[in-house]
DNA sequence: TTTGAATAGTTGCTTAACTAACTATATGCC
DNA sequence: GGCATATAGTTAGTTAAGCAACTATTCAAA
């Protein structure tokens, strides 16, 4: 029998993504709580930054799954708190390259940290490899729909 | 070992759920091509109102997981489409009972139709017993932050 | 019975997402 | 070279989320 039919409840869990909002609402409020002053959706472009520094707004749509504009308005807030500091390239006019700022360096280890115990509090009693079944899953969905 | 440590993609992947954000872009598409002029987030409240109608606003954020404001402002245009009427309760004058106007209840068939077909895109490669891991492991990270 | 706490809902403010329309630069083809 | 097309990014307008502060109503305890 094909997966034709869902229960309410989990067709309305799947798509609402009651699990992630919770894990990052979760880890906004240790942010908030560190007095680091960085939304969640900031704090995704500079993971991007922090593993590779300098790249384009472009590629900070494909990393972080957002439009052009939402990543005009993130950049645009993240230059206003000194984070991050666009730079024209100099093959390419049409391209902004995007720079860390010492203030964002600063926030990696801390940040990161904060990320990483929200994920074990969130998994705490699953076991490794349902975990990895899950993760499977979520890619194979994003994949189809992709 | 404990899960302590997580490979940066899929840290990323979990907080920023990638998978739940494609089902509901989809999911929207698919709304917007048969015109039916409704967001995922006014459906969602909908949704709950297919299964019950007339429950109160705090009801509804219980339901969906969303603060009362969302909730205010979401009853705020589900009413100015004219798919939801707002009755003030007898017993409680505190309390606003949300009810489906005629119009709302034409739509659930073609909506959840709808959203069926998104969900089988999105899980037409997934072995039935996968995607019970990954409900059941979504739900106890839900439980381990509430 | 009155006063203080709890509950239901609203409003204002900031950040963010999506769409569509726009500017500027680069590329490729004749 | 010149023109069409594609690409990078911005702007405008609507919807939504989260927080804090607020009003109105109910409830409970002195």
């Amino acid at each position: 029998m094909p997966n034709n039919q869902f229960k309410r409840g989990e067709l309305y869990s799947f798509i609402t993504g009651k699990a992630s909002t919770a894990i990052a609402r979760r880890l906004q409020k240790k942010f908030n709580s560190a007095a680091l002053n960085l939304t969640i959706e900031q704090w995704s472009v500079l993971y991007h930054l922090w593993k590779q520094d300098g790249i384009s707004q472009q590629e900070l749509c494909n990393a972080t799954f957002r439009d052009k504009p939402s990543i005009t308005r993130l950049v645009d807030n993240l230059e206003k708190l000194d984070l991050v500091k666009r730079i024209a390239s100099k093959e390419d006019r049409r391209i902004n390259m995007i720079f860390l700022t010492p203030r964002a360096q600063q926030l990696q280890d801390q940040s990161m940290g904060l990320a990483t115990e929200t994920l074990n509090e969130a998994l705490k009693t699953v076991p490794e490899e349902q975990i990895e079944i899950c993760k499977s899953v979520l890619q194979i969905v994003y994949d189809n729909l992709k």
